[in-house]
RNA sequence: CGGGGCGUAGCGCAGCCCGGUUAGCGCGCCUGCUUCGGGAGCAGGAGGUCGAGAGUUCAAAUCUCUCCGCCCCGACCA
């Protein structure tokens, strides 16, 4: 050890007296000398505290600069959140605005996520709002298991192709100790390997088609309206925060009927469900349409989605409803006799919503001062931020904003009082900014005094004094207006980014570009679809169910079209 | 699975090129006092097996190899 000291203090790179603490090289000296300093010959001042010249490090080993965390900010003070700004890097800003929130953090395990009180919050009002329409039209909820034997995937020959490379596999029912190289650890116990094998659920179709066999046996038993909340899992190669994990949750509804036609209804009002949730609910318009056949799902006769268009341009797919003819009755033999004694198989819908729309809802209405909620579905409607300054005004304040948080409760819903006493007002509004509460109602003593309070509209900064009286019916309006803005907003922006194109030229300077939505003819081939795909990465969304279908020409090929389809990059 | 970037305290980073002191800094956290109407101030304090494992060496955050994880771009897909 002192061998090794006497070596660093004698080194050649090292000047005598030289600072411990500083590296040996903070700036370079003899030739070229001083190549940081700003103006050339003057002598950069020494270091006056601990602590590095920012250039140091970075004039030797240029980095990557990285996400900063909880920084300085150069004119507001101290501990701005530093999220990502849409404009310079939008994935990271999207994942900032999750960490940001505390909606969702990363887990142990690859591809998978923690959703945080803060996601599973905004995931609770989806479901809750989800199930109680599910319900109002006729739907029940049941559960069917996680595992599901290997050979059901098989049953239906394109459910098979279309899931079978992203499933997880159950082998073994038991682990086993074992020692190797004297250390401990697990392993599948070889002698509990399953005879048959399951498949953790991608998708329930095939598990619940199998009961359906056993429940139906007349016309009298249909329709069958199931839905079940539930985790599946895909195993999927690139993974992001809530647009596509491994384990995700979802609804699935499985219905079955006695005849196409009533199947093809359903489909088509289970589509307009999440139409409407989308739109009167998340605030996120949506174009319900027809998928293509490249982009149905397997084992569907016809696939509809809704799909948005998030702040970078690209289109998300938000929510689908499947009519499957018979396929799966078919494949798991379930049929019914109808009224004239006549055997028939069953016709079947499936419709899913997953937490993927959590995704959508963060990137269609965030900002680069974290995340936006629509107040319909926002955990907290409200926050309410008591200003004191000493433990008299702390009493008062507080009491008198338990007071109103209590009467907006009746009203709006849930309204949180922030009376943390360790940090200043300031703080909270950012903090409360950041978690995208739609409204903040500040309250102090000079509030106090005129029985009135400051609110302040997250997504506009909007603020407004409102008195005691007024105060429930104002948010009320206010939460509202929001709601509207919100949905206004994003009109506003689908419209501005959807072009008519008809020639391949203005196709390809948009997607090289901007991006957006190209409402575009095209011939119905999917062949000329995927040539599309290869050179532009650029996909059909869906065939909108209002759409121009005046006759033209596909804009890729050339050949006869009969109406517009929606181009767009997408999740 | 290919190409690139990265992994050091809760978060963001410096240190690595050229191995050597007790591994630092900012924010956050804890304690106390003063503060509190847009991200408070001062003082004191806690917190690290430097992603994991092997190797080279008297000595490894630093060099070598392997593995793991994260991010970006492809391939794949809802």
């Amino acid at each position: 050890m002192t061998a090794g000291l006497t070596a660093a203090t004698s080194s050649p790179s090292r000047p005598p007296n030289w600072p411990a603490w500083l590296p040996r090289r903070p700036w370079s000296w003899g030739p070229g000398a001083w190549r940081c300093s700003p103006e050339p010959g003057l002598v950069p001042p020494i270091v006056p505290a601990r602590g590095f010249p920012p250039c140091a490090g970075r004039a030797i080993f240029p980095r990557r600069p990285r996400r900063r965390g909880f920084h300085t900010h150069p004119e507001r003070g101290i501990g701005m959140a530093d999220i990502a700004k849409r404009a310079d890097d939008y994935s990271r800003w999207y994942q900032d605005v999750i960490a940001a929130a505390e909606l969702a953090d990363n887990s142990p395990v690859r591809g998978c996520m923690v959703i945080r009180p803060n996601g599973y919050a905004i995931w609770e009002n989806i479901q809750k709002i989800l199930d109680a329409k599910f319900k109002e039209l006729g739907h029940v909820n049941a559960y069917f298991p996680l595992l599901i034997p290997k050979s059901f995937l098989a049953r239906e020959a394109q459910h098979v192709e279309g899931f079978a490379k992203e499933c997880a596999i159950v082998t073994h029912h038991r682990l086993k100790q074992v020692t190797v190289n004297g250390k401990t650890t697990v392993v599948p116990d070889p002698d509990s390997k399953l005879e048959e094998e399951y498949v953790i659920r991608p998708t329930s179709e095939t598990v619940i088609w199998d009961m359906y066999r056993k429940w139906i046996q007349s016309y009298r038993d249909l329709p069958i309206l199931i839905n079940q909340w539930a985790n599946v899992m895909r195993w999927e190669m690139r993974t992001r925060m809530f647009l596509r994990t491994t384990e995700f949750l979802w609804q699935e509804g499985h219905t079955a009927h006695a005849t196409a036609a009533e199947g093809r209804a359903e489909t088509l009002q289970m589509l307009e469900v999440y139409r409407w949730f989308a739109e009167e609910i998340l605030a996120m318009p949506v174009i319900t349409g027809i998928k293509t056949a490249n982009e149905r799902f397997a084992g569907a006769v016809e696939t509809f989605s809704i799909e948005a268009m998030m702040q970078d341009c690209k289109a998300l797919q938000a929510g689908t409803s499947h009519d499957l003819g018979q396929n799966f009755a078919k494949a798991f033999d379930v049929k019914y006799q109808d009224a004239e004694g006549k055997v028939e198989y069953v016709w079947a819908t499936s419709w899913g919503m997953s937490t993927r729309i959590i995704g959508a809802l963060i990137m269609t209405h965030s900002d680069d001062d974290g995340l936006v909620l629509p107040p319909r579905i926002a955990g907290t409607k409200a926050v309410i931020v008591p200003i004191w300054k000493n433990a008299e005004e702390m009493e008062q304040v507080c009491a008198a904003a338990e007071g109103l948080a209590a009467q907006l409760r009746a009203t709006v819903g849930n309204v949180h009082v922030d009376k943390r006493d360790n940090m200043r007002p300031g703080w909270k509004y950012a903090e409360w900014e950041r978690k995208g509460v739609p409204l903040r109602i500040e309250l102090g003593p000079r509030d106090l005094a005129g029985q009135q309070v400051m609110m302040v509209a997250r997504h506009d900064r909007k603020k407004e004094a409102v008195g005691f009286q007024q105060l429930a019916e104002v948010v009320t309006n206010e939460l509202a207006r929001i709601q509207q803005d919100l949905f206004d907003r994003a009109v506003q922006r689908r419209r501005e980014n959807t072009h008519i194109i008809d020639s391949w030229d203005a196709f390809t300077q948009l997607f090289d570009g901007p991006g957006g939505f190209a409402e575009c003819h095209w011939c119905g081939d999917g062949d000329c679809e995927k040539a599309v795909q290869e050179k532009t990465k650029v996909t059909i969304r869906n065939l909108p169910l209002q759409r121009d279908e005046t006759p033209g020409a596909c804009v890729h090929c050339g050949k006869p079209s009969i109406g517009r389809v929606v181009f767009a990059q997408s999740y």
